[in-house]
RNA sequence: GGGCCUGUAGCUCAGUUGGUUAGAGCGGAGCGCUCAUAACGCUUUGGUCGCAGGUUCGAGUCCUGCCGGGCCUACCA
């Protein structure tokens, strides 16, 4: 049996993500999870949420809480909506559990005996108001370049010009406006990259059907100036997995913990010893899924994220992994997706512009955003959200092609021949055109899927649902029962299999609305379809269905007009 | 500044290694059907493929320059 381990990129605890959160990493991830479920494979879907680092220090302050306080309540909230967005994950765990902190340190403490970690002493800006070191870009000042009162330490937002904290004039501090900034020597742990730098290159050449997108990048770090440069993998912060414990092959880093970019990939291994422990397995059975000397060697493992975290799976992880001197599993494909833009500029979490996950579903079922995101995401590049395509395509796709579909055929059935599959009647030319043209979209369909072509593999469904109003329409039941019932029967007994049929196929994409259409079907068998021509076949004559509720409600002029000012900016809560 | 991506019908996007008259869905127009969520089907209308050069028998596709949009640039995550 094939076996696919699949990770989405671990969203980070600080606040509710947004829909163009969402399309970048967990939604398609659980698209192909359902998939390759649906196709047979033995599938392992983790994701977590990523709770280290000063943004979740910052906002447990903001919020008056405890940071562990504060991390417990935010990864339940975004569990929730996970679970109500059908994200079929495995297992939702956390960065911060034992197990991601004992995993971490051990990887740490194997690198350090491989001598592929070096400390360094740096100079870095602390705020004695605020008690802590500051990252550059929480340093305010005025840009040196272009005068803008609110640059960056790292980049001035108005000129675009890249800066060094110490450059800006009256630098402050971003989180409490402090201005006695000053500059302190303090040691840190750092992964000598570097040295690996030969095999992480043979190692991305050998991915050559990765997306560009994910080469290049991949590349352009490998390769650029100096090649690969060695990463501070330590920060001085207090929440987060110390980086000094016993068995440490190194000394002096009391009081600081791993910086969050080394731990958090770490934690899709550690996810998977949570799902383990969770669920009563023993550790032989998560190894078997990341241990290519346990069991992973057969495992294909895909990855999914935004394209800003890319050099991160491609480099820092790989490296720590492979400086392990273990045998771990490495990525066999990374699917890297652009930014979902909205209404003509960003979607932004400070600015609370955009929809985010708990809103929408608010306002409309997960369905709608799945099918609309999905069919949508910024694969080639950066697609952009407006209400009225979300409308057009909603309307369109989910309530007159498909949901009204269903709702013709299952009512033509109840008034003519009552709520079960009518017998009698024969198949003839008309069917098998329909099955030939069904077969061969269907095989477009998985190709697509197999590539994870998402937006591809959208538009063949809704191609596969199209077939169904063309074959009525050709076939003309109404027509047909006048002179002949037997044969509307025999039409719409096949339409009926029709629509089980594409609850099954539709599944990954509108996995309620699928699970609602197979429940008002009665069916039992929800089976990918080896055969078309037998998958039409499930429901035989005499059994019993009932006409479902309205499966997808349209979108009113007057409901999109109220959402577009709603969300226009500044979040309502 | 550097690297990469991107610009194709009103809108959202396909266009394989360069190969005839550039495609799909939506929208618009017309016709048909009447089972259905005024739904469905058929036909049809839309494009100097960002601009200017070049290579070639042949360029949406390759090269150069320019213009526009985006991402990354290693201490946000």
């Amino acid at each position: 049996m094939t076996r696919t381990l699949i990770t989405s990129a671990l969203p980070y605890i600080n606040g509710i993500k947004h829909l163009g959160n969402l399309v970048g990493s967990q939604l398609p991830a659980d698209l192909y999870a359902r998939y390759r479920r649906a196709r047979g494979d033995e599938v392992m879907f983790v994701c977590a949420t990523d709770e280290h680092g000063t943004p979740a220090e910052l906002a447990a302050a903001r919020a008056g809480q405890a940071v562990a306080d504060y991390c417990s309540e935010m990864h339940e909230v975004q569990a929730d909506l996970a679970r109500r967005f059908g994200l079929s994950f495995d297992h939702f765990g956390r960065s911060s559990s034992v197990h991601n902190h004992r995993l971490t340190q051990h990887l740490a403490a194997r690198l350090g005996e491989a001598g592929l970690i070096e400390v360094v002493e740096e100079e870095q800006v602390y705020s004695p108001a605020d008690g802590r070191f500051l990252p550059d870009r929480y340093i305010e000042g005025t840009c040196p370049n272009c005068g803008y009162d609110k640059a960056r330490g790292d980049q001035c937002e108005e000129c675009t010009k890249q800066l060094e904290p110490t450059a800006l004039i009256e630098p402050r501090s971003a989180i409490s406006g402090a201005t006695d900034l000053e500059v302190r020597k303090t040691r840190h742990l750092f992964l000598r990259q570097s040295a690996l730098r030969e095999r992480l290159d043979q190692w991305i050449d050998s991915k050559a059907d990765w997306p560009v997108l994910t080469t290049s990048i991949a590349k352009k770090w490998l390769h650029d100036g100096d090649g690969l440069r060695d990463r501070g993998i330590t920060r001085d912060l207090d929440w987060g997995i110390p980086a000094q414990f016993e068995g440490a092959p190194w000394e002096g880093m009391a009081g600081k913990v791993f910086y969050v970019w080394f731990d958090a990939p770490i934690e899709y291994i550690s996810a998977t010893a949570e799902w383990a422990e969770a669920n009563g397995k023993s550790e032989k059975d998560w190894k078997r899924w990341w241990k290519t000397d346990e069991g992973a060697e057969n495992v294909r493992y895909v990855q999914f994220m935004g394209k800003d975290n890319v050099p991160f799976h491609t480099l820092s992880f790989p490296a720590t992994l492979m400086g392990s001197g273990e045998d771990w599993k490495l990525v066999d494909y990374i699917k890297s997706f652009n930014y979902l833009n909205y209404d003509g500029g960003q979607f932004s979490t400070s600015q609370g512009r955009g929809v985010f996950m708990d809103q929408a579903l608010e306002i409309l079922p997960a369905d709608y955003w799945r099918w609309w995101l999905l069919s949508h995401a910024p694969e080639n590049s950066d697609s952009e959200f407006t209400w009225e395509n979300f409308q057009l395509s909603v309307n369109k796709d989910l309530a007159d092609v498909l949901g009204n579909f269903v709702s013709r055929v299952t009512k033509f059935c109840r008034s003519r021949f009552g709520e079960k599959v009518p017998e009698g009647g024969d198949c003839g030319p008309e069917e098998e055109a329909l099955i030939a043209a069904l077969a061969k979209r269907l095989r477009a369909y998985e190709a697509h899927m197999d590539a994870i072509e998402i937006r591809k593999a959208a538009g063949e469904l809704r191609a596969i649902w199209v077939l169904g109003n063309e074959y009525l329409q050709e076939a003309a039941p109404w027509a047909a029962f006048k002179q002949d019932p037997a044969r509307a029967a025999a039409i719409i007994r096949l339409a009926l299999n029709l629509i089980r049929l594409y609850a099954v196929l539709s599944a990954p994409f509108i996995p309620e609305a699928s699970q609602r259409i197979l429940a008002a079907m009665q069916a039992e068998d929800d089976g990918w379809p080896e055969d078309v021509a037998a998958a039409l076949r499930a429901l035989a004559p005499g059994h019993g269905f009932r006409v479902p509720e309205v499966l997808f409600a349209k979108i009113s002029d007057e409901a999109r007009e109220e959402w577009q000012a709603r969300f226009a900016g500044g979040r309502d809560r």
